[in-house]
DNA sequence: AACAGCGCTTCCCAATTTCGTAAAAAGGGG
DNA sequence: CCCCTTTTTACGAAATTGGGAAGCGCTGTT
């Protein structure tokens, strides 16, 4: 399954440089040579990574590289010239997994493309897959719950929160990377939201039926999912 | 947990300003002012990471760079005077994971390091894989501890404590740098206070399950962890 | 072999940190 | 404007942590 790759630059040979060597490599390619065109493609085809150049007429790379970041967690390597640092650091702020910058050779941008699509693949990898547990059925794809055999309601936040935790039992999740992962890596509330979601989940998981916990606390770091246990 | 970087640079002012950018985000600092120094602080402390500047007296930074590569896949950042393409090509085929151009912005650097060990974290998770000894399996995903097959409960502290010696098995560690590394490097307090966590470690480790010790005093200096044994 | 000196171990308790939860405030569709 | 969700705030409860001090053990010396 070739993985498809938009690259939205202006300078019409790199362009072909990029694509050909992403072809190489067995990677379907979408072109755009401006900001406007390229949000279109990744609108219409949604591509599995986008390269982008921050130098673009009309629209320009931060431009485009909010756009996408507002609608989708598609991975995003950007092409930067060089010595213009700000830019660098910006654009991992900004949510660029990883920048590459001009001059580049092909060969390095197309590891750093395989490297992210590579830890992409591994953090969210049965996406869609239901998640189930003694007692606890999870639906990503319909975004249901059953609880013993029951359907609970679940706020968006809980919801996404549970689905984590439940989808790795038994990994600890810091506080930190939670609200990384759910709230978004631009997120800069207080860290003790997370302990009222918690608090309101316990409280519909269970409470009721019997004395099982499925979320436990870790002190000092966060929480973990955690098969039924008797008390 | 605080990741180790080695910083391999002569001028004592940069080596500084690096340091302190790092120390600022969590970072554990070693320092080593020529490259001999350099190896053969890499080869006892076995750090995250490593920055290495290319001109260095005696030994300099390419052979450096071979040395580490041919023992090692230690992620490695170089630092280059000028903005030579043939410095970034050739390191880049040298093995090394990105490179920065002086004059840099530690603002620059600390975001170039973070994203090297983003990338390289996501792929082999050295981090977070089990610690096995006999008897004694640490899980740090799930900061869980086994001893003889039972869960025992560890604080926060003790836990990173038993982690980090337990993952360099032989190795001394003195208070100093214990404290660096746990508490962090802008911790006041009191030496003693080791001893306190050790004691409380030691007590939850082992008394009961025979005369096993897997921490042992160094005298004069500090800790470290060893294999079980009898006595 | 006894001794002195210094470092280590342990006990204890107070200070600090972290957590859970309730309640209030803020945000966001319809 | 109302209802539902999310975030902030506040505070008591719980757990962890740090330092003092007494006692023990190691080391090198006499």
């Amino acid at each position: 399954m070739a993985s498809e790759i938009l690259v939205i630059e202006d300078e019409q040979n790199v362009r072909r440089l990029v694509r050909i060597a992403l072809q190489r490599d067995g990677f379907s390619v979408l072109e755009a040579e401006d900001g406007k065109t390229g949000l279109q493609l990744f609108a219409a085809e949604n591509p599995d990574l986008v390269i982008l150049d921050l130098m673009l007429p009309g629209v320009d790379g931060w431009e485009v590289c909010r756009e996408i970041r507002a609608r989708s967690s598609t991975p995003l390597i950007m092409l930067t010239a060089r010595g213009d640092e700000v830019d660098r650091v910006l654009g991992l702020e900004m949510g660029a997994d990883d920048y590459v910058v001009k001059p580049f050779s092909p060969r390095e941008l197309v590891a750093r493309v395989k490297a992210v699509l590579r830890r992409q693949g591994a953090q969210d990898n049965h996406a869609d897959e239901p998640i189930v547990h003694p007692g606890l059925v999870i639906n990503p794809a319909e975004r249901t719950v059953l609880l013993d055999g029951q359907p609970i309601r679940l706020t968006p936040k809980e919801f996404d929160l549970l689905a984590l935790l439940a989808a790795h039992p038994g990994k600890v999740f810091p506080r930190e990377r939670l609200l990384q992962r759910i709230w978004g890596h631009d997120y800069w509330g207080d860290e003790r939201t997370i302990d009222v979601h918690i608090t309101r989940l316990r409280e519909k998981l269970g409470r009721n039926s019997g004395a099982r916990e499925y979320i436990s606390t870790v002190w000092g770091i966060g929480y973990k999912f955690e098969v039924a246990e008797r008390k």
